[in-house]
RNA sequence: GGAGAGGUGUCAGAGUGGUCGAAUGAGACGGUCUUGAAAACCGUUAUACAGGAUUCUGUAUCGAGGGUUCGAAUCCCUCCCUCUCCGCCA
């Protein structure tokens, strides 16, 4: 949620942002102000008439209940109470209103984010080159099936479509990155978590980008959903907590199943692994403070980006503008792994500076080790990462003349020492 | 799932309709004392919003939301959560 001050402090600059995400008939910055001023107003009139009232009060209990003077009090009080209720009322209405029109709107971009949606993206970074095969390439649906290491037939008639198995070595395989990435994320001092895998509708909220979000999900019995990512359920740990600067940054990585409907989002070329309604993934967090945000942004780049150079694939960084970023977010980097059956680049890692969005949706503060004023957390996340599109990348890029599959160094310690698919 | 108990400030814990933003204790911070420390003593110890702005004032907040009342931490309703016992499942 945007801060409402900064929204009246520096309008032009707010909607400057906004406007680089949205189209100018998205979003009325006019009538948030209109409705914050006459909120304003109201809750002046509240707070004077309430305070008589309450000066009343105090009189009335210091009279003898049966007195004259009592029940001479008690007739005036009745008529500025109904007075009084109704202006709050009147209050919380105003504040609703403010409220539902306030958290519709996404971040403000950072200043250098460019405007515009996919299209405007820019590739920052080109790592590695396109791998050179002397031989007819597979697709990885076709290597997969050859050596039986997922099985698409049988996910498919267990659980519909769309859905995918791993099996022997595919499974592990799989299981060697998710361990690769775990070694790695505890080797730069962050904190493993198994958060639990349901989440209340609350703190899909806080989370969330809300209107979108709605159908995006799984939403199950007792109003609870399945995460969609560990994002969601890791945005939530310091909800409605106030922290002491010196204990930020706190980093975090959890591991979870992500859980996605990815109604209507199918493309032709997207088949095998690409894109499904569960795949596993290790998501990293960190709440910092304002200050350390910016720099914790470039370590979450960074740290996704070993990742990927480790297992040695060609990779490329892409800074989204502003429209391709999530509601939340005021810068993204994603991470893009090149797959050599489609001949194109595809997301592994997306890494958000959220900055307060969240923080102030889920009350997440913070004491200033000056001992000013509360602030409000920064939120940062970051994929670390997500594995079926690496297994994409590795097994097509990682292909052999006679059609086995070589394993990247870095895994085979985690696959008992397994170097080869074949 | 059944029965019961409870949710109050950083923590512990009083408070059953008015003088309660809330006793008391602990902790933390500042000060006195001390060569230093401990002890003792004195003081400070929430957040948000609004108004005047140098110290100030008002309003709201006692799990959440609603209700009764001139007035609610206190009474009523709904929901959430925690604990204990029983059942069920792992």
């Amino acid at each position: 949620m945007i801060d409402i001050r900064r929204i009246l402090d520096s309008r032009e600059e707010v909607e400057k942002g906004l406007l680089k995400r949205l189209s100018k008939e998205d979003f009325s910055l006019d009538e948030i102000v209109s409705i914050y001023e006459e909120k304003k107003k109201v809750q002046l009139d509240f707070d004077t008439k309430r305070a008589q009232q309450n000066q009343y009060n105090d009189k009335m209990a210091k009279e003898d209940k049966g007195s004259e003077n009592f029940k001479k009090l008690l007739e005036d009080l009745k008529t500025k109470a109904k007075e009084v209720k109704e202006l709050e009322e009147k209050l919380r209405e105003l504040e609703s209103k403010l409220q539902s029109k306030l958290e519709v709107l996404p971040n403000i971009p950072d200043e250098d984010v460019v405007a515009g949606g996919k299209e405007a993206n820019e590739v920052v970074k080109m790592v590695g080159e396109k791998p050179v095969f002397d031989f007819e390439i597979k697709d990885h649906v076709e290597l997969g099936k050859k050596h039986d290491i997922f099985d698409f037939e049988r996910a498919t008639k267990i659980s519909g479509n769309n859905f995918s198995m791993y099996k022997g070595l595919g499974a592990r395989l799989e299981w060697a990155l998710i361990n690769y990435f775990i070694s790695k994320h505890l080797e730069a001092g962050y904190e493993m978590i198994i958060p639990p895998n349901l989440v209340t509708r609350d703190s899909a909220y806080a989370a969330g980008q809300l209107p979108k979000f709605e159908e995006d999900v799984y939403w199950i019995q007792d109003g609870l959903c399945l995460v969609p990512t560990a994002e969601t359920v890791l945005t939530n740990l310091y909800k409605d907590e106030i922290l002491d600067e010196k204990d930020l940054p706190r980093k975090f990585f959890a591991y979870t199943p992500c859980y996605r409907r990815e109604a209507g989002s199918y493309r032709a070329n997207e088949k095998g692994l690409i894109r499904m309604h569960q795949f596993n993934k290790v998501e990293m967090y960190q709440f910092t403070s304002e200050e350390q945000s910016p720099k914790a942004f470039e370590e979450l780049v960074s740290r996704a980006e070993e990742l990927v150079a480790g297992l040695g694939l060609h990779y490329r960084l892409v800074k989204l503008a502003a429209g391709d970023c999530s509601a939340g977010a005021a810068r993204t980097v994603d991470v893009e792994i090149y797959l050599p059956s489609i001949d194109q680049y595809y997301e592994v890692s997306s890494v958000s500076n959220v900055r307060e969005y969240q923080s102030r949706r889920g009350n997440m503060r913070y004491k200033p080790s000056d001992g000013g004023k509360l602030k409000y957390m920064h939120t940062l996340n970051g994929s670390g990462l997500a594995t079926s599109r690496l297994m994409v990348g590795i097994i097509e890029s990682y292909q052999q003349k006679d059609g086995s599959i070589l394993i990247p160094e870095v895994l085979r310690p985690f696959m008992g020492g397994v170097d080869k698919i074949s």
